[in-house]
DNA sequence: CGTTGGGTTGATCGACCTCAATAAAAGTGG
DNA sequence: CCACTTTTATTGAGGTCGATCAACCCAACG
């Protein structure tokens, strides 16, 4: 069973690492121009670090519990996230994927619309949200960014409701398999190596599936020699193929 | 065969009745405090207004197709929109429904991500992108307003993909129909009786289902005395039973 | 070592799709 | 207003993709 802790904040657990900071990280932070911060002027990141914290999370962990009322919002340093929705008969749908330079809480809501869940070590850095909500109504440049960031996530939904209504099983997992690799480029080089830290289950949940079609379909991708399994992910073989099963 | 015309901006067509306008009928609107515009004071409302030109579509009419440049943005005054993305295969998902109140290109993206058609009489209140956006940088309150609707819709997203990846053809159908009577509601008054102007290939569409099954299902409610057929619609006659189907 | 979480694979089932025929509406033009 | 076409809806029969149920493997770990 997993630990399954109920949090009604952006977990400060004792097991999750955090340390309050004051300024000078943000000039060596590695998602500084990839997040929302890149909108602001150096005294405005000033302001930003200060009201900073820092927190890490284990792999598995859940960081935000959906319908919990959100006090806090907060960039990806590192690490992956889930975003998820729970559904009557324990069905559960993931909306979303967040890597290093996402903003998690776009909508500024004040309740948590899903369950955050780390799928791998995370690096947050976290803002307190009334705080954060005050910044932006002094700054018109950091609402654009972030209005710019939601509507780009809108996209991606979007893209994603076309992969769940209309896709079959090896559509979807190639499709992932591509999407997941061109994020991954945005953050280190482009590589046929594409790192999986979701468990099948996390994939199928993600794509409409079952962990068992899962499962097949790489097998079938790994039989088929467009992929071979690597521990932690799996290399592409047949990127020309892989596209076709994916049909963009 | 639809008439399926194409166009690099809101449709300009003939048989499309449009009339630039000047300032006087803002003040009439009937969607003017349910729309972004809400979010305006009189003055700046007559800045909008002066830049505004009004279109009516009829029924199956494409207004806008995926791809093409994006030139200009829209309020929904009446009418219902489908916003549609075509897939290899002739597949379409439909990623949204605009009613009256709902602004168009909300992401402000310079390409349409989305084809949108006229599934009744629509009118729209059309302004040029590039003067919108001017509007935006000036005023904060409009960019909030932009943001908070984008944020709306995101949330809305999800719910769908919910629905697309994790529920049942009934439960689809059921969910379908009790947020359209949701979201009538907040235009009309509440009522028993729905109206449905789309097709059950528009419904299927959206749906993630084939037309055949959206019948049956329908066919299942009404022998099930859950709902009962009339003319452009469907009354509600257990709305309970109906909201267990769809299984909040 | 046993235990536990994750992964694979097989056998079977069923929800939904596909194909097809028919009916009912809704336009269209004489 | 009535034939005629076109679009939309219904219903059936049969097929299939992915789900379900279940057994087993493997690696990590206390």
């Amino acid at each position: 069973m997993p630990e399954n802790r109920s949090s009604e904040e952006i977990d400060a657990a004792p097991e999750a690492c955090q340390r309050p900071h004051a300024g000078a990280t943000c000039s060596t932070c590695t998602v500084r121009h990839t997040s929302i911060c890149d909108a602001l002027a150096d005294d405005e990141i000033l302001a930003l670090s200060q009201m900073s914290r820092h927190a890490s999370y284990r792999s598995k962990q859940i960081i935000q519990e959906e319908g919990q009322p959100a006090t806090e919002v907060a960039n990806v340093v590192s690490g992956i996230i889930l975003l998820s929705r729970l559904l009557a008969g324990g069905r559960r749908q993931v909306v979303g994927i967040a890597m290093p330079g996402d903003f998690i809480g776009l909508s500024m809501a004040d309740q948590n619309a899903f369950t955050t869940t780390a799928v791998s070590e995370v690096h947050l850095c976290i803002y307190p949200r009334p705080r954060f909500a005050a910044l932006i109504d002094d700054r018109p440049s950091l609402l654009a960014r972030l209005h710019e960031s939601t509507a780009n996530e809108l996209t991606l939904a979007q893209d994603h409701m076309v992969l769940l209504g209309r896709r079959t099983a090896s559509e979807k997992v190639a499709h992932f398999l591509i999407s997941l690799q061109e994020r991954w480029t945005r953050v280190r080089s482009n590589s046929p190596r594409i790192d999986i830290p979701l468990t099948r289950e996390d994939m199928a949940d993600y794509l409409g599936l079952t962990l068992e079609t899962v499962s097949r379909t790489f097998s079938r991708f790994f039989r088929e020699k467009v992929l071979i399994d690597i521990p932690g992910g799996v290399r592409v073989l047949d990127p020309k193929r892989l596209s076709e099963l994916a049909r963009h």
